[in-house]
DNA sequence: TTTTGAGTTGTTCGA
DNA sequence: GTCGAACAACTCAAA
């Protein structure tokens, strides 16, 4: 029924690389001609649709691999609409006689890739999907009683213990394309802001594609490893590796960074172990999702339906311009709409003061996150701020209130990173810059400062919201 | 079945 | 300045 010169297809989705891409290395496997495709799907994504700052990202990556194909004498075709249309009719009318694809984990993504399978085989036509986004399928691992882990350190003992992921494999070698012409021009999805381009400190800051995720990981391999566990909890420095929107869209594998770490001079050092811990916590936050489909929108502990969520609609405006009024909240929430990311310190920090300190809903959180972070990934997205409001299913305990004066002090001491994303308080000297309320006037005159007009007073008390907050969660301990 | 130890990232208070 | 304890109670995971 099917010969050897029928193409199959390969369908990107967030594997956006050449480079241990399991999916790719079956369909060149067949020894057929491929065709690559990657398709726009809003549609079925609903309230996931991608953000503004991820589709930045998305043009830059896809002009990358579309590059990376063209070298190889392909190219790759773009489409916008519902992939259960798209992919069977590609299929169809390429007279295709295999779709390969690597495995997503959202709910949605789920739902339409169990529907295109079905459609694809009931038309006689192959539809294979692999894992190439985790080291550890969700549904490969679980406790001695058989049920998915809730707690992050089993699950990390487990996977170091049982999981730990196999080499990477380079790009296939026979890679042959078949000529296709139909498809969009990338230019005419209009994933790139224009009016007003808002974009400069994205491009400033990211070089998306499979090259710059290796250079990035490289890099950090050599300058940020060594220190890892110290350096990362500063945002004033390249503590962190940087590679969370690289990961998020799969131009780099995470047992591509597995391998490298541990290969690498320091891999066997206890910095490596919590660097890698990372990647753990990524395919913890996975796992979570996979279990539990509803954990993006509800709170996964049901008493948290009852906390009180008083916080007005100015504050959350407030909290998200980065005008709060407490300097290390409003450089974090700053250096995410200037630059598409934030240092991980710093979300903890702002989440904190959304939640506690403010009483808004961890949920618009996740919704400005998810719109601004080029790194915007429903698990990690999720899973972070359920775990800071304490909702989540591994939470962080009620009394953990990030006091963002004394975080400020311990992992920006020298108030470089508040002098960076608030220049207004650039001139402030360093036992002011965290609580410019407490300068002295001279202190301030000579920064050139007033509060309240060049920049504001703290719009809430933390001391008072602390105690407010610790009521509110009394509140709500014994409710269902 | 029951028991036991533990749970990413903190803060405050008092000695 | 430094240090340890307290801050709910609960659920998870393994023995």
């Amino acid at each position: 029924m099917s010969d050897a010169t029928q193409p199959a297809i390969i369908w990107f989705r967030n594997d956006l690389r050449l480079s241990d891409n399991p999916a790719l290395r079956a369909a060149a496997a067949s020894e057929r001609p491929l065709i690559a495709i990657y398709v726009l799907d809003d549609d079925n994504a609903g309230d996931w649709k991608m953000g503004g700052a991820s589709r930045w990202w998305l043009h830059h990556s896809l002009e990358s691999l579309a590059a990376s194909v063209k070298e190889r004498g392909g190219k790759l075709v773009l489409q916008r609409g519902k992939a259960n249309d798209i992919i069977p009719a590609l299929a169809t009318e390429t007279g295709a006689a295999a779709v390969y694809w690597n495995r997503a984990y959202e709910p949605w993504a789920i739902a339409r890739d169990k529907k295109i399978k079905a459609t694809l085989t009931g038309a006689g036509i192959e539809a294979r999907s692999v894992n190439g986004a985790l080291i550890v399928e969700p549904w490969e691992i679980s406790t001695k009683q058989g049920k998915p882990y809730k707690v992050f350190t089993p699950f990390w003992k487990s996977i170091k213990a049982g999981h730990t992921p196999a080499d990477p494999v380079g790009v296939p070698e026979n890679l042959r394309f078949s000529n296709v012409t139909a498809g969009d021009a990338l230019k005419d999805w209009a994933l790139l802001p224009t009016k007003p381009d808002w974009a400069g400190g994205l491009r400033a800051t990211w070089t998306p594609g499979e090259a710059a995720a290796h250079g990035r990981l490289g890099a950090f391999i050599q300058n940020g490893l060594a220190d890892y566990d110290t350096a990362r909890d500063k945002p004033a420095i390249t503590g962190t590796s940087g590679l969370s929107a690289h990961l998020h869209f799969g131009e780099i594998s995470p047992r591509q960074v597995w391998h490298a770490i541990k290969h690498s001079e320091h891999g066997e050092s206890e910095d490596a172990d919590s660097y890698l811990s990372e990647i753990a916590w990524r395919e913890f936050s996975y796992n979570l999702l996979y279990h539990f489909p509803e954990f993006p929108e509800d709170n996964f502990q049901p008493r948290f339906d009852h906390f009180e969520w008083t916080g007005t609609n100015a504050e959350f405006e407030a909290w998200t311009k980065g005008q709060t009024g407490y300097p290390i909240v409003d450089a974090g929430m700053r250096q995410l709409y200037q630059t598409g990311w934030m240092h991980n310190r710093v979300r903890m920090i702002v989440a904190s003061f959304l939640v506690k300190d403010l009483f808004i809903h961890w949920r618009r959180g996740e919704d400005w996150f998810w719109d601004t972070l080029v790194d915007a990934d429903l698990a990690s997205n999720a899973a972070g701020w359920q775990w800071v409001a304490g909702s989540g299913a591994d939470a962080a305990p009620y009394f953990r209130i990030f006091n963002p004066v004394s975080q400020g002090e311990k992992f920006d001491p020298d108030g470089d990173y508040v002098r960076k994303y608030v220049p207004e308080l650039a001139n402030l000297p360093k036992r002011a810059i965290h609580a410019p309320w407490t300068a002295d006037r001279a202190t301030l005159a000579r920064a050139g400062v007033t509060l309240g007009k060049d920049y504001p007073q703290p719009i809430v008390e933390h001391a008072e919201a602390r105690k407010k907050a610790l009521a509110a969660f009394e509140k709500i301990k014994d409710a269902a």
